[in-house]
DNA sequence: CTTGAAAAGAACTGCCT
DNA sequence: AGGCAGTTCTTTTCAAG
C-alpha cells in the first residue's frame, strides 16, 4: 500500500470531480508548481491508485431511457459453473455491469434498455435463459447520485 | 436526440475503453485526421452524450478492502421525506453511490469500508440511524466487470 | 520541494475542398 | 462533412537551486 499525504488527497478529490483538468491549473489552486503536480499524479498512476480515466456517457441521450438493476440467484448450483454464467451474461449487449456478490443474490446486473417493452424482451429472451439462472429480482433506476466516497477524506 | 453515425459509435467505443487517448491517435486508427476526430468528440460533448471524464480509483490500494451493496426499504413512508433521507445518506463519507429505485427496495447504496468490522461500524452507526430507514439487505462485492454496454453496438 | 527552460505533442482555429 | 496548415496550450523532460 502507498503512503498518501494531504496534498495527494486534495489532488484525487479534484481529479475525481473533473479528470480532464490540466496539471498546471490544478497545481496553482493547491499552491504547487506544474512539474510537482504532474509528478504526484504520475506517481499515483504508477502505484495503481489511479486505474485510468473513464468516459461518462448519457444513456438517455443515446436512446436508452430505462436502467434496471437485476439481482440474480442461481439455481442448479454445482451443476452450472459460475464461469459459464459469467461468460453468457457478458455476451448480452444490454448488460453494462456484472457484479459477483455474496448475500441474498449471487450476481447483480446493471441493464439498460430503450424502454419498458424493450426491457421485457431483454429479460425474457436474454436474462431468463441464462445457464443456471434461478430467482431474479428487479429494481428500476429513478435517479442516481455519485459521491466522492471516503477515498478522499 | 442526436444523430450518430457508425464513426461516432467507433469513437465512443474506443473512448470508453480509454478516455485518455488523444484525438490524433484515435483518428489515425479510424482513418480520420486529427481535427476531424476532435470536432466529432467536441460535438458529442456539446450534445451531452459525453457527460465528462471520471477518474477510476482502486479502492483496495487506498485501504478500502470491502465494498457492500445495500438495499434499503424505508419505513415510515410519508412521515419522512425522501429528501431528508437523501440528504442524510449523502453525508455519510463511506457511501459512494445513492440510487433511488423502484421495486423491492427504495434505495440502493454502494458503500466501502476498510474491513468487515469497519463496515459493521458504518452499518450500525451510520446507515441504521438514517431517518425513516426500514429493512436493509446487504450484498458483499466479490468481483466486478464493466462492459461497454449497448450504447456502442 | 522549487523555478526556468526547452522540446514534443495535443488541442484548437481558419480556410479551402 | 473532411483535410491542411498554422497557432496556442499542455505535457514531459531536463538542469540547477
Amino acid at each position: 500500500m502507498i503512503e498518501l499525504d494531504a496534498i495527494d488527497g486534495q489532488l484525487l478529490r479534484a481529479l475525481t470531480r473533473d479528470a480532464g483538468q490540466s496539471a498546471g491549473a490544478l497545481g496553482r489552486r493547491l499552491g504547487l508548481s506544474q512539474p510537482a503536480t504532474w509528478r504526484r499524479i504520475k506517481r499515483l498512476e504508477e502505484a495503481g491508485v489511479i486505474h485510468g480515466r473513464q468516459l461518462r456517457l448519457d444513456a438517455e441521450k443515446l436512446g436508452f431511457g430505462v436502467t434496471v438493476f437485476l439481482g440474480v440467484k442461481l439455481a442448479l448450483r454445482g451443476r452450472v459453473s459460475l464461469e459459464d454464467f459469467e461468460r453468457a451474461v457478458s455476451a448480452i449487449p444490454e448488460v453494462q455491469t456484472v457484479e459477483h456478490v455474496l448475500g441474498l443474490y449471487d450476481y447483480r446486473l446493471r441493464v439498460v434498455a430503450r424502454d419498458v417493452s424493450d426491457f421485457e424482451r431483454v429479460l425474457r429472451r436474454r436474462v431468463m435463459t441464462l445457464p443456471g439462472v434461478g430467482d431474479v429480482e428487479a429494481n428500476v433506476l429513478l435517479s442516481e447520485e455519485n459521491l466522492l466516497g471516503p477515498l478522499l477524506v
